[in-house]
DNA sequence: AGGAAGATCCGCT
DNA sequence: GCGGATCTTCCTG
């Protein structure tokens, strides 16, 4: 599917320039649909189609690590400059990878959640370990983390210009975006219910649920 | 010093 | 749908 030359194309690709993060982080989340995610790693090259992502938007929102201007060691990078990637360990065994939005001092994020894997699908089926879709490789935050080959290690690097970096690719129109509350926030109260969860409506690699009503109406078996 | 909870994932029912 | 795995971080006493 994917060859060693279109592999090698990727590198050649501008990345998105630092004025692309320093905007309002919904906005930014939106723009982040259909662009690529690239890790030129030791193992090998990776890179996927953003699908998903959701916006963590600064001390008053309950939901962000930042939640009341809340700075610790853990989530420093968010405060620094828009276009760093912050990478935090949660639940005794899963990244995430977040890119930093807005300015310094303004701590701000967009969590990304899955991927259309691009290049690099052998070793992303190595990082994961076990036989799976191409589509399920980088489908949900840890996993897409896992796939890609990133940790703690690259917490704070700028992502113009890093070995992880973000590729200019054509956005995905209006007509094709979904949005949602976003996951696992239950505990931030009223904050919860924000639509600021983003995703590819016609993508099998986006998390979560998915309607199956309009395949199983097309006679398409889904599940075994 | 200790405990609770977490921006998750997977396998089982 | 439910809960276990597994450990970092933060808050409390």
């Amino acid at each position: 599917m994917t060859r060693p030359s279109d592999e090698r194309a990727f590198t050649e690709l501008p990345s998105l320039p630092g004025t692309f993060y320093a905007r309002a982080t919904t906005r930014v989340a939106r723009a982040l649909l259909g662009k690529i995610l690239v890790h030129e790693s030791p193992a090998g090259l990776t890179a996927g189609r953003i699908v998903e992502v959701e916006a963590y938007c600064g001390p008053k929102d309950r939901a962000a690590h930042s939640v009341g201007g809340r700075r610790t060691p853990r989530n420093e990078v968010m405060w620094g400059p828009a276009g760093r990637l912050y990478v935090y360990f949660t639940y005794g065994m899963h990244h995430c990878g977040n890119v930093v939005t807005r300015r310094s001092e303004c701590p701000e994020a967009v969590l990304l959640r899955a991927l259309e894997p691009l290049a690099g699908i052998d070793l992303m089926r190595q990082r994961r370990g076990r036989p799976m879709s191409v589509t399920a490789l980088a489908r949900g935050p840890g996993n897409l983390c896992l796939a890609m080959g990133i940790d703690r290690t690259m917490n704070g690097a700028d992502l113009t210009v890093g070995p992880v970096r973000i590729l200019e690719s054509p956005s995905v129109p209006a007509s094709r975006v979904g949005m949602s509350p976003r996951i696992g926030v239950a505990y931030a109260g009223a904050d919860a219910f924000l639509p600021w969860r983003f995703f590819v409506r016609d993508s099998e690699a986006v998390s979560g649920k998915r309607p199956r009503r309009a395949l199983r109406h097309a006679g398409i078996v889904t599940r075994a």
